[in-house]
DNA sequence: TTAAAAATATACCGATTGGTATATTTTTTT
DNA sequence: AAAAAAATATACCAATCGGTATATTTTTAA
């Protein structure tokens, strides 16, 4: 059984991970925390020992609801074409999913954090990689099993897939356009069809 | 012959841009101000009513930079698809382009304005769908011309034209991988080649 | 060259910033 | 249930925030 404060960690956590989303490190401050919690400084400050370190913690909060709601339609599927699409399933519903947060979590926080907090832009970096990193895996696997073509960059390939879903986001936020995104998947689908498939 | 004030003001937007694009508005104080322009509040303020207008000025002169570049080369050319390719180009170019912005002030001040100052967020809007109504622009010429198909949707292509252009430019930028906003170009030049022409 | 006007610097404003020492309350252990 | 330990609230800190009134300097016009 957790104990009361690591209760009350989470629910720190939890509760301003939405607003660091939203306005940034420096655009979150001490009392917009205190606001979002219900807390006081002293009970903030008793359980980070930063306003950083809670940002950093907040990061991890949202990529971790991200990457975990992927992962488990990733990994309902058996064949690596089913994962590809189950990643544009995914995206197609991201729009969605990203008004609870306030946004996508990795361009956010990436932008925010790149000329102001090094710790936080490291953290966003190690995301990206991880998940262009499970873009290849897949794409892997769909060569051993002789899905895709053998011909296929993986690295490469998943590279441009993550640029793309993420250039996809950021128009979509920004037009306020949920159709945008859908019709990327749309493309993103047509083109794994025509560049990978045997 | 401009007026000293009318020196000094630009002067002021001319050393403050690159500021403002790197930290965000929240992140770029007055003494940041004070500091890059070696000038007093006052003067600040003689100049500019408030910050925010400031920062709206200094995203202009951004805008305009990148903009005024883009339309040269793109102006340049006569058939579309060689304007197409000098896009391409250019951002083949942009990562060096924008080290001296601070990165692209439209995923920056988009992203830094999107829940925090509707003003900027409106501009930056505007922005996105003029750049994107250029490319549309192209894409009907190409068809007028009969040189692209008669059969592509210039709306809906030129706004995948433009998020792959921003994904790429994020993941470049945060990756601090030129490479892959040149590999990205190359992606995008065969997909205009498959996709458009006759 | 001098007077009027405009621009810049100085000195200040109240409010808020992130953070902390200490008092009080709540939880846990005995 | 009482004592010890842990967690939270209160009250404060110096520093900085955006902004302004006014004094001083610089530019412009006569």
């Amino acid at each position: 059984m957790k104990t009361k404060s690591e209760q009350t960690t989470a629910f720190i956590i939890e509760k301003t991970a939405p607003v660091f989303n939203k306005h940034g490190y420096v655009g979150t401050s001490l009392s917009d925390i205190t606001q979002a919690t219900g807390l006081t400084k002293g009970a903030i400050y008793g359980n980070f020992e930063s306003k950083e370190h809670l940002a950093l913690e907040a990061f991890n909060f949202n990529i971790r609801k991200v990457m975990g709601y992927l992962a488990e339609r990733v990994n309902a599927e058996e064949k690596a074409s089913a994962k590809l699409r189950a990643i544009t399933g995914f995206y197609r519903k991201y729009y969605q999913f990203t008004i609870a947060l306030g946004g996508c979590p990795v361009l956010n926080v990436g932008i925010d954090s790149n000329h102001q907090n090094p710790a936080l832009k490291e953290r966003v970096n190690d995301v990206i990689k991880k998940l262009i990193q499970r873009i290849e895996d897949i794409l892997r696997l769909g060569v051993e099993q002789k899905e895709f073509k053998s011909s296929v960059n993986t690295k490469q390939y998943a590279t441009r897939i993550y640029s793309i879903i993420e250039g996809s986001v950021f128009t979509a936020v920004m037009m306020k356009d949920e159709k945008h995104l859908s019709d990327m998947m749309d493309f993103l689908d047509s083109m794994f069809a025509t560049d990978l498939e045997n």
